[in-house]
RNA sequence: GUGAGCGUAGCCGAGUGGUUUAAGGCGUCAGGUUGUGGCCCUGAAGAACGAGGGUUCGAAUCCCUCCGCUCACCCCA
């Protein structure tokens, strides 16, 4: 038998409300604060990903679907989402735009890591950047659209945490320090970590071992270590996040694992939440449109994992409006009934109704639970009484009430109804 | 990639070597008289017990390998 890759699932029917109401409020979020949707392939070619995200990286090194089309061309699943929209900007000249360019998506993303909970090799996430403009106001403004989405769901109890990691002037004045830092401590440092002192040293701040908390509460911190320019960009991002009354926590320990990022990064998490529950995060990428070929462009983003999100909001328990469902199931007789039903089901579609008809043969009492199940609001009955009467039973599903009707009076009913 | 736990019908789940030709519940289907749902009742279909191999007179129950799920690490959304 087959079965879905492992670390993907099928998103199910009864899921589907979860879905389509974080795919609306996505896309309400981003109107209110004029994203407009960008859609972009699900592969590109490897390198785009390998330079942005950087060489280095997990994701690059172990993490991304890589393969050759039949011209050999490398191509990658995209990992995540910035980037393609980074090579979208640039490629049609989006520069020439007014500035700064708000673009979102909702898209899969794909990445082989071993599945866990929240954590998938296909997941979906919804990002937004705004590209083209290095003022804090865009910062903050990013950081309050995220939280304004995840509230907008009804999700409880969230935390922002925030860092300021600096820019290319000032970052490598900070690793040194950090470095001499941990170089210093090194014997106390568990396996991983000695390795990330050499492959990856901001990634030490966020270790989870116990040995290892100490040391990292206590390291260097990046705002320490800020150029003029990153200080007070960081301070207008703060004061304007203050002014708006968002709530937020210094995390000198916060860093991420893409190399793209300056300045601003920030993460939300749920207050009671596992490892994997950061349900998004983002950041200031002033130097990757240069890096990808185009004019040094400042932007920011942010990117939400909507699979992480729809877990959330069942951990929560907020209840999410149920899809629509069609109006009308309507039951049948006879075969000359069953003619007269299929006419009936076209025409009241063509007037915008939803409607099932029963297929098969089956006992009007077999059609009826049907209709109930389904949970259709009117359930129309016909039978060989109605086609000599040439009129209509209509039963109100609810109620239990019933009425007979000329088509007419029918579609009026229902009309009127929806 | 590392470590731990788990894997019985569509779903939940009992059973841990021999009256198991594998409970029960949900769901599905059909009935409970002649054309009527939701409650109730009856019946039916549906599983060689994740896959493959082994131990044994005998395995869903023990062992091995693989696959998958869950959790933690790594990493990230």
């Amino acid at each position: 038998m087959y079965k879905a890759p492992r670390g993907t699932v099928d998103i199910l029917p009864e899921e589907q409300a979860f879905w389509r109401y974080v795919e609306a409020k996505a896309a309400e979020v981003c109107q209110l604060y004029g994203y407009q949707r960008l859609d972009t392939p699900v592969f590109e070619e490897a390198a785009l990903f390998t330079r942005s995200i950087g060489e280095g990286t997990d994701i690059v090194t172990k993490e991304m679907y890589v393969f050759k089309d039949r011209s050999g061309k490398q191509l990658a699943l995209r990992p995540e989402g910035t980037a393609p929209v980074c090579r979208a900007y640039i490629e049609h000249g989006m520069d020439n735009l007014p500035q700064p360019v708000k673009l979102y998506y909702l898209a899969p993303a794909f990445r082989y890591e071993r599945p866990q909970a929240g954590r998938y090799r296909q997941h979906y996430q919804f990002g937004c950047e705004a590209i083209g403009d290095g003022d804090p106001a865009l910062d903050s403004e990013v950081i309050h659209m995220a939280c304004q989405f995840f509230t907008s769901l009804g999700l409880k109890e969230l935390t922002v945490q925030l860092n300021s990691i600096g820019c290319k002037s000032c970052r490598p004045e900070y690793i040194k320090a950090l470095k001499g830092y941990y170089q210093e401590r090194a014997a106390d440092l568990c396996p991983d970590c000695k390795t990330r002192l050499e492959k990856n040293p901001l990634r030490l701040l966020d270790c989870k071992r116990q040995g290892c908390q100490h040391i990292a509460d206590n390291s260097p911190r990046s705002t320490d270590y800020l150029c003029p320019e990153c200080r007070s960009h960081f301070e207008v991002v703060t004061e304007f996040l203050r002014s708006l009354d968002l709530p937020f926590n210094f995390n000198h320990r916060l860093v991420r694992g893409l190399d793209y990022y300056t300045k601003t990064v920030f993460e939300v998490q749920p207050l009671a939440g596992g490892a994997q529950s950061a349900l998004g995060g983002g950041g200031r990428y002033d130097d990757l449109i240069e890096q990808l070929g185009g004019k040094p462009t400042p932007a920011v983003g942010f990117a939400a994992g909507m699979d992480r999100v729809v877990l959330t909001l069942k951990k929560q328990g907020i209840p999410v409006p149920p899809l629509p469902l069609p109006e009308v199931f309507i039951a049948h007789l006879g075969n000359e009934a069953k003619g007269e039903a299929v006419k009936l089901a076209a025409s009241l579609r063509s007037q915008g109704i939803g409607v099932v008809m029963a297929s098969g043969d089956r006992s009007l009492k077999a059609q009826l639970r049907q209709a109930n199940s389904l949970g259709t609001g009117y359930a129309i009955i016909i039978g060989e009484e109605e086609i000599k009467n040439r009129k209509l039973t209509l039963r109100n599903m609810v109620s239990g009430e019933q009425q007979s009707l000329t088509p007419a009076e029918l579609r009026a009913v229902l009309g009127k109804g929806t």
